[in-house]
DNA sequence: TCAGTAATCAATAGATTACTTGATTATACG
DNA sequence: CGTATAATCAAGTAATCTATTGATTACTGA
């Protein structure tokens, strides 16, 4: 065999690591909850529905091909993403929206199932979320929210919604997001508003998505 | 399993198809090939060193999650790359240059191999390039330099580069590239051309890269 | 209609991968 | 010092993937 073939076979086999790394949905679940911030084992295992000896071996392998990076602090191990990886992420991504018709079609059936089918373009309502004119939730937990949310959101977490729904003044539309277009927290929190009579639309996309997309991001509470 | 849950997993399922697709080297090779342009079957088999039944089954898998497209044209079949396919691949594979210390490790072991290590910065090889200041030679096989070069290239396929050096001013800097950092066509014209005394650099880059990074190619003769 | 060529199909063996289970390591804390 | 907890390791099985081989299909042109 040529030494340029044995190049190009030793740079492709070298490429593919990274293939290798996102050939698997589970791990790829995984990199999504990262994009979210750094988690610890534990947290992941449970976000994905792992064992956490599956998940354990899941995020080796990502730290194999250094799409993950691994600190050590006390009893727990956080993982984190590799700088550059959020982006590629989004790029497969994006890349499965725009060539897998099964992806648009199932994403349909769900929302449709919970009556969540919108006819509101995404655009349209991230403006409204930075117009300041609507009333926009973060139902993530507030964890999530104090490490990066829309400028001018109040983090109102799903689980304390109903309890809180008096915060909320009832004359304006309310826009609610969470972590992302797979993220059904939002998705719920619309369907409890309307129930109380709130005019409220999900905002599709999440923290990710802004941040690829150049939109500056506040921190802490 | 919980509504959300199955969604959740049908939708990574699906992200994952594009990763398994991109998880075999030889797929990924197949890949960069169509980078170039479209291609048959059978050139795409003898360019990445595969079987023709092998390169087949290969080509049935990218085709099979959408990233490559299939015409057929009389006994030929032609694949092309679908839209956005060339940008993903492109991220993949500087995501693996910047992760991956093996890549760079294993370029420079084969660069230095052939005495082709360049203390040159790539940017100001192209500003060079565009500038008209040099001869700048696209040594790929015509049919390549026709699908697109840079705008004040000229084709001198590698196979005829020693047979056409009198058409080259010795007075003036070359600089050869061909389809991209991976492959040797440029490494090997530089190696002649300084061989034969003239003062010659790689672009290291190639149509694809230039492309992506929006400089404005030329096509035809 | 028949021969020749491009491409695919089908079947297979060998290698690789995913998930489970049970054991082990490392750290914190009483 | 011993126990509890987070995480990893190790081994085994089932499933999947890769490359090869030989057969088959689809089209061209004599």
């Amino acid at each position: 065999m040529s030494p340029s073939r044995r190049f190009k076979d030793e740079v492709f086999e070298q490429f593919a690591r990274i293939g290798k790394a996102v050939a698997s949905p589970k791990r790829l679940e995984l990199l999504d909850i990262l994009c979210q911030g750094p988690r610890t084992v534990e947290v992941l295992a449970d976000q994905a529905c792992l064992s956490l000896a599956n998940a354990s071996q899941h995020l080796q392998v990502l730290r194999a091909s250094r799409l993950i990076e691994a600190e050590k602090g006390g009893l727990y191990v956080t993982y984190r993403l590799a700088p550059g990886v959020e982006g590629f992420y989004l790029g497969l991504r994006g890349l499965a929206e725009s060539r897998l018709a099964e992806v648009e079609a199932t994403t349909r059936a769900f929302l449709a199932a919970r009556g969540a089918l919108e006819a509101v373009d995404a655009a349209e309502v991230l403006r409204r979320a930075l117009s300041g004119a609507v009333t926009v939730l973060d139902v993530r937990p507030v964890e999530e929210f104090q490490a990066g949310h829309l400028p001018n959101a109040r983090s109102v977490p799903l689980a304390e919604l109903r309890a809180r729904l008096t915060e909320l003044p009832r004359d304006r539309e309310v826009v609610a997001y969470c972590r992302g277009p797979y993220c059904v927290l939002a998705i719920e929190a619309v369907r409890v508003l309307r129930e109380e009579g709130f005019t409220a639309l999900r905002l599709d996309t999440g923290p990710p998505d802004w941040r690829a997309a150049g939109v500056a991001l506040a921190a802490g509470p």
